[in-house]
DNA sequence: AAACCGGTCAACCGCTCCGCC
DNA sequence: TGGCGGAGCGGTTGACCGGTT
């Protein structure tokens, strides 16, 4: 037998606040503060119930909210706090001042939800898409392009298509890392982890550069722009990432598994573990989340991706290849 | 001009958490 | 210790608005 829910009560209005309600809810708070919530609305005179009041106040009249939109570093701070904390609006708006959990959660599945996805990040996980059909399309794409450089060779290209060397390079460059990053497991000599000195790589990056043979690579003054830069900055991330596990990454320093540990495990955790809240949240808690909002930009790997996808020179590639 | 469509955001709903008795 | 009730959280809904056809 449960408590029938305060909204329940008939004549109790519902939908959007007028200005006359707004006044009166915020007279009455102003005087009297918030107290008991359920018993507001009647000394207030206002015919809502509790509830409603509640998230009006808080949502919206409160005197301390940050109207406009996000900046940049909200922004960052945002994606930061979601890839420690999952889905706790609430958390993160404690860290956003001025901003509620609600306009924080619809911020998160308007924009940045979007934004990582056309990245080819899974905002969920935080770590590059590797869903089926995201994927699919990818080998689809990576088929056309193989065979494509077999057919042209390496001269020239006899059939006046527009693909180039270069292009191909980082196709095959990019199946490669796939593979590094679909594949958890290290059971054989054909284990994509496993570097030529049979070491095993720290991260996907070394690995994916490992296996990468292309001429480029070995002497990146041929192409300066091409690979430098994204593999630098995302191996970078990952191993700041790794390194420790991703709390040591966001500026926490009493991680329990050092690198080597991760290294050694031969597996790839994920940038967040499937269940964001309790672990990494207490983790949180009992460590320096002040230093959540100083965490250096270049830290994260949604920003080495990102960077790969704004690179002026092959950035309307990797978009096209990704969306 | 009207219909359609997609994006945004305020508000609701159902559930859990937590303090009190 | 368990039940009750208030507060808060996260997911979802639906109204509104601007752009496009």
């Amino acid at each position: 037998m449960g408590r029938p829910p305060c909204c329940d009560e008939i004549g109790v209005k519902k939908g959007p606040w007028t200005p006359e309600e707004d006044v009166k809810l915020v007279d009455y708070i102003s005087k009297h503060g918030q107290g008991n919530w359920r018993t507001l609305p009647k000394h207030a005179g206002l015919n809502r119930c509790g509830k409603s009041c509640r998230l009006r106040w808080t949502n919206y009249l409160r005197p301390d909210i940050k109207r406009g939109k996000f900046t940049e570093e909200e922004e960052r701070m945002i994606i930061n706090l979601h890839s420690v904390l999952g889905n706790k609006w609430s958390k993160m708006a404690a860290h956003l001042p001025g901003r509620t959990d609600n306009e924080i959660k619809n911020f998160w599945n308007t924009h940045i939800r979007k934004k990582l996805l056309q990245m080819g990040i899974d905002p969920e996980t935080h770590r590059p898409r590797t869903d089926l059909n995201h994927l699919m399309s990818l080998s689809e794409l990576l088929g056309i392009a193989t065979n494509l450089g077999n057919l042209m060779g390496p001269w020239g290209n006899p059939l006046g298509l527009q693909a180039d060397v270069t292009q191909l390079a980082k196709l095959q460059q990019l199946q490669t890392l796939l593979q590094i990053l679909n594949n958890n497991s290290v059971v054989n000599m054909n284990n994509p982890w496993l570097l030529g000195n049979n070491t095993l790589a720290l991260n996907p990056i070394e690995a994916f550069l490992s296996k990468t043979n292309t001429p480029h690579l070995q002497n990146p003054g041929l192409f300066p722009q091409a690979q430098g830069d994204f593999s630098q900055d995302i191996s970078k991330s990952w191993t700041d990432i790794e390194g420790g596990s991703h709390a040591e990454a966001l500026g926490f320093n009493n991680s329990s598994s050092t690198s080597q540990e991760t290294h050694n495990e031969n597996t790839l955790p994920a940038l967040v573990s499937s269940s964001t809240g309790a672990n990494t949240f207490n983790q949180m808690d009992t460590c320096k989340q002040a230093q959540m909002s100083s965490q250096s930009p270049s830290s994260t790997i949604f920003e080495a991706w990102e960077k790969l996808l704004d690179d002026e020179e092959s950035g309307s590639y990797w978009k096209e290849i990704l969306e």
